[in-house]
DNA sequence: CAATAACCGAGACGGTACGTCGAGTCTTCGC
DNA sequence: GCGAAGACTCGACGTACCGTCTCGGTTATTG
């Protein structure tokens, strides 16, 4: 029995709750209002997404890589300023912050969500990371036994936590800063 | 003139926030419920509340200390593990961790409401650990060029990732490494 | 694209009005009282109608006949105090009148309401009483060029006056008395 | 004890009640409008009246005449018609209509403020009819058995009907019908 | 190549909570 | 010591969404 599900409908509930979430924020994203502007019965959403938040998730991971590729430049601290730069303009984007804290909040609340934003969104990006650092680690960048996961967390936790917090500006320049302590944390003596 | 105030009722109500938070969970707090259990009215709240966030963090700091003094041994490494394992048994304890939780989906939503929640809740403790990292430098056991704000947040932020991410267990161990960490890219050489 | 309406609903709330009004008066019919009776969401209630005075008028009218048939004993006195007895006795069943009250109510504040009212539930006893007036005068007992919308107000307004105003005792006495005048009033010479 | 009552405040709840009434209509005129207007207490106002109602009530009657002295012409047709011409006028003034309909209302759900309304405001004018009918008997226009008292409503029963029911135009030549229906049932053959 | 069943849009339904308003009572403070 | 000011409890208001539930209508296999 598959399952005769009409794609129009799951494009239309996307994007619209995509358009809903950057234009009017967090708090007008409801199921009703989604179905709404997407032309569609509600019914047709609860049918194939457990909530609003599984809505959210599906939205912002259609379409997107499964595994990402970090460049390689041989330097590890450039790489790393790269990736964490870029993590900051995200958060920076009023959209995608927007976005990212929507899910936050779902996934504060649901723990089947929070896994799935965890293994689809963030991991990815994550284990691309760590694998950098397995990389630089081979080529005697990286103290042999610096526990990467941790390492990878020293990265990006202050960030997170900065930009959860709101607890100071969130520059290129942080996150440079960032990388020079958790390079200064691993590398070999 | 001078707001001639209730403060039975003010009591009355974070109590009432305070148990509903923490015997039925976050849903279950609602400014509907609040004024129920207190015994008070809803305009009572809504008087003198933004709305359920602001209620919740007046409980939470309602009677607590303005500044945190953190215990210095002498050696940073056993104080700073210290406070990183009770930040963790905090998280681990399903009361402490649901309010922080209930916060952080208010704080997601509502600026001001972040604000506050920083300065008057997280600020004491990041503040605390800041001091405690200025003493140990001036104790020589910290590069004097070590930028002292990121180095509280190369502590807390993986914690917080960790927490919120549910990127893997939160233990004792974890904290404890994360302080190893740190402590090695501070240290002088 | 016909409404579908629930029946059990509908009839749900109507009952719940009628026992409301009759069991525990006027100030204790709110949409909410009656939607917590009938069982039912208050959008229900919104939804079909306009408020509390369009529930009751409904409740009122529903399953009542269109046109009101009068007795046509061939004596034109006998037939009015008849008419005129019943309407004394309705205003004296505190039932009937809590109702009638609680409809002029929401009727003073309510144009279209008013409109209502007089179309649907007054209009038929006094097109009924014009329409004996009429048999009456076709049959010489009354003046050829009395004007009969006028006639029927002789006749119900004292008794609508004397209920409002309390202005005295309302009885079948003071009907028969009204009847009287105004047949003396229409009487041909 | 004799109360030592602000004549200030009450002139000013007294403005601001009427105001009310004819700026913004019957449901504005909330205890807590009026007191705001009046720059009062809302205290005062409950100290001093029993109810919006009595307010309304005491703003209608303050400095209105306990007796009134109908015209007497002579010609009782001539009389009756102006005096049910003016009570058309008063019902066509959207101001006053607005007025009598308010303390109808509140004169519906409260026996005791009916009881005055009846004696304060309504038994002058019913009563002085009647006084003007008397006389017209003595006078010989009069059949010496007509019952004064049914008479007074046979007159002013229609206009209250079709002003509380809207059940047709209000009008001149409305008030003179009747006045020449009534005349018709009550002179003497 | 019908029939039949899942899917679809639409939106009514019973609920819960929202944030506001006014009622009538109670308390404080200034004139 | 009155009275303005307004905070208090209470309860209803009308609205917004929730998640469930029909209702016809429309595919798109499958018997």
């Amino acid at each position: 029995m598959t399952p005769r599900r009409n794609e129009n409908s799951r494009r239309a509930i996307l994007t619209a709750a995509l358009e809903l979430l950057t234009e009017t924020g967090y708090t007008a994203v409801t199921i009703e209002a989604i179905a709404a502007r997407a032309g569609v019965g509600k019914q047709t959403i609860y049918r194939w997404w457990r909530g609003k938040g599984a809505v959210i998730l599906d939205a912002l991971t259609d379409g997107l890589p499964d595994v990402i590729e970090l460049p390689d430049s041989g330097d590890l601290r450039t790489d790393l300023r790269e990736v964490l730069r870029a993590t900051v303009a995200e958060f920076a984007d009023p959209r995608m912050s927007a976005t990212t804290r929507a899910l936050t909040i779902e996934t504060l609340a649901d723990d089947d969500l929070a896994a799935q934003v965890r293994d689809r969104l963030l991991r990815p990006q994550l284990d691309a990371v760590r694998a950098r650092l397995a990389s630089a680690r081979d080529a005697g960048q990286v103290r042999p036994d610096a526990p990467l996961d941790q390492v990878v967390e020293l990265l990006f936790g202050p960030l997170y936590h900065r930009w959860l917090l709101r607890n100071g500006p969130l520059t290129d320049t942080y996150a440079d800063g960032i990388v020079d302590l958790t390079l200064a944390a691993v590398t070999p003596r």
